[in-house]
DNA sequence: CAGTATCCTTTATGATACTG
DNA sequence: CAGTATCATAAAGGATACTG
């Protein structure tokens, strides 16, 4: 044990856990902060269900491909459902799960700290590039 | 305005924001959602201040040149600082700067979520890959 | 409309060898 | 120890064409 650990908050005081566990936690993390499923996720979690192409405009610059893709993975972790209607032309919506949600809940804290905290970024990169 | 927002809580009710904003945020995102920058970041949260190689051992399978390469990103973003000390053999540490500590506990929701529905996500992917 | 299929380019990552 | 440099491969992603 090293002599930061009083100086951080009790939030990072995990208690011990497997070794398993956690590298299955770090499989499901890599998985899922994923930038085009965070933005999907986000944008589900402000405009609610959605049918797909409206889906792919929302989600700036993301292509037809990912889009599909990402959707399928979320579909697959149980994050949205997919509802088709049997009409012609065909329309498919897309909703979060109570799951998907409390996903977007979770990380609704990042993109918090990514909009309050942009300026400071781009001033450290911009020091940074400079020093060297 | 689609008539699902009344059933969206609060923290989604953003005031609309500037499109260059938001894509900013985006890309912030986009560089920060990373796998290895959030395993990192939860290394050096839970560890405290450490050595090259040690947090290379602590970042569960991460090769030595993500590792360096994470760890300069990161630098660059202003998470982390690095301290050379001028002995021999090198002696390098990296610790999170209050920024890194920020972000990590937003993140820290995120690994939360993850450790709680991990088996919820096992058995959504194992029905979808049954039903097809 | 909501995809699928295919080709192709870019990026990410790993393995290995080398150095101050 | 803490990297850098290089090579090779895998994975991500975009563009385009096609289909129920």
């Amino acid at each position: 044990m090293t002599t930061t650990v009083a100086q951080r908050p009790a939030v990072f005081d995990h208690p011990p856990v497997d070794p398993r566990v956690e590298a299955l936690v770090n499989e499901v993390i890599g998985r899922v902060a994923d930038k085009w499923t965070m933005i999907v996720l986000d944008v589900l979690a402000e405009h609610g269900e959605q049918r797909f192409t409206r889906l792919g405009q929302l989600s700036d610059g993301i292509s037809q491909k990912m889009l599909t893709q990402t959707l399928r993975q979320m579909e697959r972790d149980g994050l949205v459902v997919r509802t088709v209607h049997p009409v012609v032309p065909p329309k498919v919506e897309y909703r979060l799960t109570d799951l998907g949600f409390s996903l977007a809940e979770a990380f609704c804290g990042v993109w918090l700290w990514a909009e309050k905290n942009l300026e400071r970024i781009e001033a450290s990169r911009a020091a940074f590039d400079a020093a060297k």
